[in-house]
DNA sequence: ATGAAAGCGCTAACAT
DNA sequence: ATGTTAGCGCTTTCAT
C-alpha cells in the first residue's frame, strides 16, 4: 500500500541526519553519545511510519547478509532433513536464514552451489560434502568464507569440521553382529568411493571382525550409486538369494540403505533376523516400530547442528578458531532392537 | 584470492562504459544495437578476468533476489521435506535458490518469517500456512507479493493455491475400512482447529461413513498438539485400552500421527490389524516394509510441488492467473496394504 | 553504436 | 552530540 519508507524520510520528518537515524538503529548511538532524547525521538518515529530498513541495501552497502547455506546430499533423506531443521532453529534465533541446497552427490553440482551462494554473499556455509578431496576446501579457507564441514570430512584439512566417530560406529556393529553370533556378514554402502563416513564406517567394521578372524569377501563389500539404490539392492539380493548363498547379517550404511534393504528382503519373503540379521547406520524414528525393529548405530544430530552451528557464528563473528576444535569428532550410540537378535 | 572485479574493472580495460558491459551482461545489446564485435570483447574480456557479478548490488537496485521462501510447518516432516526437495530442483533449474523455514504450526512465527523474507525482498513465498484465516494472504495479495498456498488453503482465499483433495481422501479412507468391515472407527488429527487439510479429511471420512449410517463418538476424534504427539496418543491408546474400550479401526491424519500411532500400538502389545486397523494420510517409504505394512492415502508430492512452482514463477514474470488456475485441486490414491485388511 | 550520470538505501570516515 | 559526504556495484534514462 503506503510506498516504501526510507530511512532518509524518517531523518527529514525529524529533522535530523540519516547517520543519526542509522546510529540508533544499529545500536551504535551511546558510543557516539547520541542523547537518549533524541534516540527516543528517532525509535518512536520509526514504530509511527513502520519503517522497515531495505536489507538489501544494507547487505550491498555490508557485504553481509545475515544468511547462511547449508549444503546436504538430500534434503528429503530424513537425517540430512533433521540437521537441517536444528541448524534452521539455531540460525533464526541467531538473526540468520538459511539457504539448503541439495548436492545430489555430484561433486560438479556442490562447486557450482557453494560458487552461486558465495556471488550472493551468504556468511557462511555449513555443508556436507560430496567433493573427493580436500582441496577445494583449502581454497575456501584461503578466500575466507566462513564454512564449517559437517558429517564427511577429510584427512588433514584445514577447514573446521564436526564429524561423528564414524570408525567406532563400525566397531560397535560388528562387535554386536559377532557377539549375537553372525560370522558371514555383508555391507552395503553408496559411492562414489572417496565418501568419508561410508569408508570409516566399513574399516572400523572390518577391524573389528579380523581381530576375531573374520573377514569379509569383496562381493560382500557392495556399493551402489545414490539413485540406484533400490536397483542394486534388489539384485543384489536376490542373487544372493538365488544362488543360496545369503550372509547372516548386512550393515546398511545409511538409513535409506536401511529402509531398502528391508522392503526388498521383505519382498522376496527372507525373515529378519532368522534367515538375515540387519544392522543399519541412522537411527530414524520408523525404525522402532517396524517389525522387527531395526538395530542401528545412532548419530547425535541436535549435537552436530549445534556444533557446526557454533563454529560457523563464530568464523563469521571473526573470532579465531584453535586447532583443538577445528576438527570435533562426536560419539555414537547402538540402539540394539530386534532386528539383529538371533533367536 | 585476487580482489573482486566489477563490471567498471572489465569497462576500463577495455576502454567502453559500463552501460555497455551492463547491456551486453544482461542481452540487451542486441535491442540497443551494439556491435557483434564489441559484444564479443565484452563477453571474453568478462571470462577472462573472471568477472563474477555482485548479485547483491544488482539485487538492490533492482528489487530482485532470485530467492525464494518455502514455509512449511517443519521441515524434518517427511512430507515437507520430499516437497522442499521437488521445489529446489525445479527453482534452481530456474536460476532461483530458496530459503526455508518452518513455522511449527505457529501463526506468528510465521507472520514474523513472512515479513522476514519480505523485507529481504524475495520474489515469492510457497506456502503450507498455519494461520487461521485467509486475511493475511488477501493483504498479501493486495501488497503484491508473489505467493502460492500449497497443502492448506482456506474457502474464498484470493491467493493462487494447490492442494490435494482431502475430502475425497478421506472418503477414500472410510469406503476402504467400511467395506473391510470396521465401523468402530476413531480418528487423530491434530490442533489447531482451524487446519483445513485435517478437517477436510475428517469431514469426507464422516460424510461416507454416514451413507453407512456410521457415526463417530465425539471422544474418539482427538486431536493432538503439534509437539505433544507422543504424548497425546500414548494417553488416548492407553486410556481406550483400559476402559477395554479400543476402536476397531483409526485413521491417522498425517505421517506422523500414523508413525506415533503405531509406535504406541507396539509398545502396548496391540496386534494390528488383528485387534485394531490402521489408516494412514500420507505415504512414507518406510510404510511399505513395516510389519503390518500400512494403508495410506498417498498425496501427489511431485505435482503438487510442480504446479504450486509454476504458478508462483508465472506471477514472479508478471503474467495474470486466470481464476480458473487460482485453486488446483489434486486428486489422491488410496493404497492398500496390511495395516487395514481384516484377516 | 556508445557514454555520462543519476540514484537505489544504507553505513562510516571524517568533519564540526 | 550531530551532520556532510562519499561510496558500495549495478541498471537505466537521456544524450550524443
Amino acid at each position: 500500500m503506503g510506498k516504501k519508507i526510507s530511512i532518509d524520510d524518517i531523518a527529514k520528518s525529524l529533522g535530523v541526519s540519516k547517520t543519526l537515524v542509522s546510529l540508533v538503529l544499529n545500536d551504535k548511538a551511546d558510543k557516539h553519545g547520541i542523547s537518549p532524547d533524541t534516540q527516543k525521538k528517532v525509535r518512536d518515529k520509526v514504530k509511527e511510519l513502520n519503517y522497515q530498513p531495505n536489507v538489501l541495501a544494507r547487505g550491498f552497502r555490508l557485504g553481509k547478509t545475515n544468511t547462511i547455506g547449508v549444503l546436504v546430499s538430500d534434503i528429503s533423506n530424513r537425517f540430512y532433513s533433521r540437521i537441517a531443521r536444528s541448524i534452521e532453529d539455531l540460525a533464526w534465533s541467531h538473526g540468520y536464514t538459511v539457504i539448503i541446497c541439495s548436492t545430489d552427490e555430484d561433486l560438479n553440482k556442490e562447486s557450482e552451489q557453494i560458487r552461486l551462494l558465495r556471488d550472493r554473499k551468504l556468511d557462511g556455509l555449513i555443508i556436507s560434502t560430496s567433493q573427493d578431496s580436500a582441496e577445494p576446501f583449502n581454497k575456501l579457507v584461503d578466500s575466507g568464507l566462513p564454512h564449517v564441514l559437517i558429517d564427511r570430512t577429510f584427512e588433514g584439512m584445514r577447514s573446521p569440521s564436526v564429524s561423528v566417530d564414524n570408525f567406532a560406529g563400525g566397531r560397535l556393529a560388528a562387535r554386536h553382529l559377532l557377539h549375537q553370533g553372525y560370522r558371514k556378514i555383508a555391507v552395503i554402502g553408496i559411492t562414489p568411493d572417496h565418501i568419508s563416513t561410508i569408508n570409516d564406517r566399513i574399516t572400523g567394521f572390518q577391524s573389528a571382525l579380523a581381530e576375531e578372524g573374520v573377514i569379509i569377501p569383496p562381493q560382500w563389500i557392495i556399493k551402489t550409486p545414490f539413485g540406484e539404490m533400490d536397483n542394486t539392492i534388489k539384485g543384489k539380493l536376490q542373487q544372493f538369494y538365488q544362488a543360496g548363498a545369503m550372509p547372516e547379517a548386512i550393515f546398511t550404511l545409511n538409513n535409506n540403505l536401511t529402509s531398502a534393504c528391508m522392503l526388498n528382503l521383505r519382498k522376496l519373503s527372507i525373515d529378519i533376523p532368522g534367515q538375515v540379521a540387519i544392522m543399519g547406520f541412522d537411527d530414524v524414528s520408523f525404525f522402532s516400530f517396524t517389525r522387527p525393529s531395526i538395530s542401528v548405530i545412532a548419530q547425535p544430530i541436535e549435537r552436530i547442528s549445534e556444533v557446526a552451528f557454533d563454529l560457523l557464528l563464530r568464523q563469521i563473528e571473526g573470532s579465531k578458531i584453535s586447532e583443538k576444535e577445528k576438527s570435533v569428532k562426536l560419539p555414537v550410540d547402538i540402539i540394539i532392537r530386534e532386528s539383529t537378535i538371533k533367536s
